[in-house]
DNA sequence: GGCGAATTGAGAGATTTTCTCATTTAAGGA
DNA sequence: TCCTTAAATGAGAAAATCTCTCAATTCGCC
């Protein structure tokens, strides 16, 4: 069983969660911390290996479930790879983007918004409205960089 | 059976398989027919049935493949929404960016880009060396908007 | 500690994607 | 125009991914 705020990152999911009053389960948690400690970008199944790791049998739907209230909690992220892979990724920030690494699909944080400084004026005179956007940089993080040579 | 050239954006899938050294086969030409009439996002379900519409019998494989295909040249790109649906848009340009209304999934074009003007050099003093990016506006489009009202 | 509602587990079921290989077809050369 | 050859397709089986159902469990509150 896992301990309690074994990490900051699961103390914010239990805030998060409570909040908007729903439970903070073992399961949910393990999620959490399966995803914050590898810092990477996990596909479904490694997060549910990792789960079953910590907590025994656990069942695929409930990851399923899991990984969908978080996102729309905006604790986690779901990321799209070039390959047509995608991942999740835990997120603290409200609004944030991500570096991702395409060697290890290790997740950074990412400072700042390009879109805050860009002007949607030109777009918005052809009548889109434009309310959200998704923005993801790729490339290599500095120990894969430093690998490849 | 599609009629050689019938949109400009035939003539260029074909000029871009040429160029390639790959054949302009009535399935693909199909898949840019389908795709760019619509002026949407399209499921992979909904470009099978447009296919077939148009040839007749024509395998899921063989759109599955073609979508592959015509991704990796750049004529087509796979677009994700916030739902966790994605589709498939008709792409011309090499390096673009698209807006998507949630509404009627429409695809337009996106002027300019956001990350050309921002300054990746805080990132790259990580160690982060970035390669590429992905952007995408959500929003209601010109339409959608007034229908809404 | 007990109660009620939210959450989970397990597996069946649905959907999506990939694979294989015999057949068809595009494209270049004679 | 016909031939040749390799690329591409069709069909359906197989694999992978995702969803659903409902009884059993567990969290949060009193």
């Amino acid at each position: 069983m896992l301990k309690d705020f074994e990490c900051v990152e699961e103390s914010y999911a239990k805030e998060v969660l409570r909040e908007r009053g729903l439970r903070s389960t073992s399961q949910r948690l393990a999620v959490i911390h399966v995803l914050h400690e590898s810092g990477r970008s996990l596909s479904v199944g490694e997060i549910h290996d990792g789960v079953r790791d910590i907590l025994g049998g656990t069942g695929l739907a409930t990851i399923y479930r899991t990984l969908e209230t978080f996102e729309s909690l905006g604790v986690v992220r779901r990321l799209h790879f070039p390959d047509g892979e995608s991942g999740y990724a835990f997120s603290r920030a409200g609004h944030a983007h991500h570096m991702v690494c395409l060697a290890c699909r290790g997740v950074f944080d990412f400072p700042g918004c390009p879109v805050e400084s860009f002007d949607l004026a030109p777009l918005e005179r052809t009548g889109f409205r434009v309310e959200d956007h998704f923005v993801q940089f790729f490339g290599r993080c500095g120990g894969c960089g430093e690998a490849a040579r």
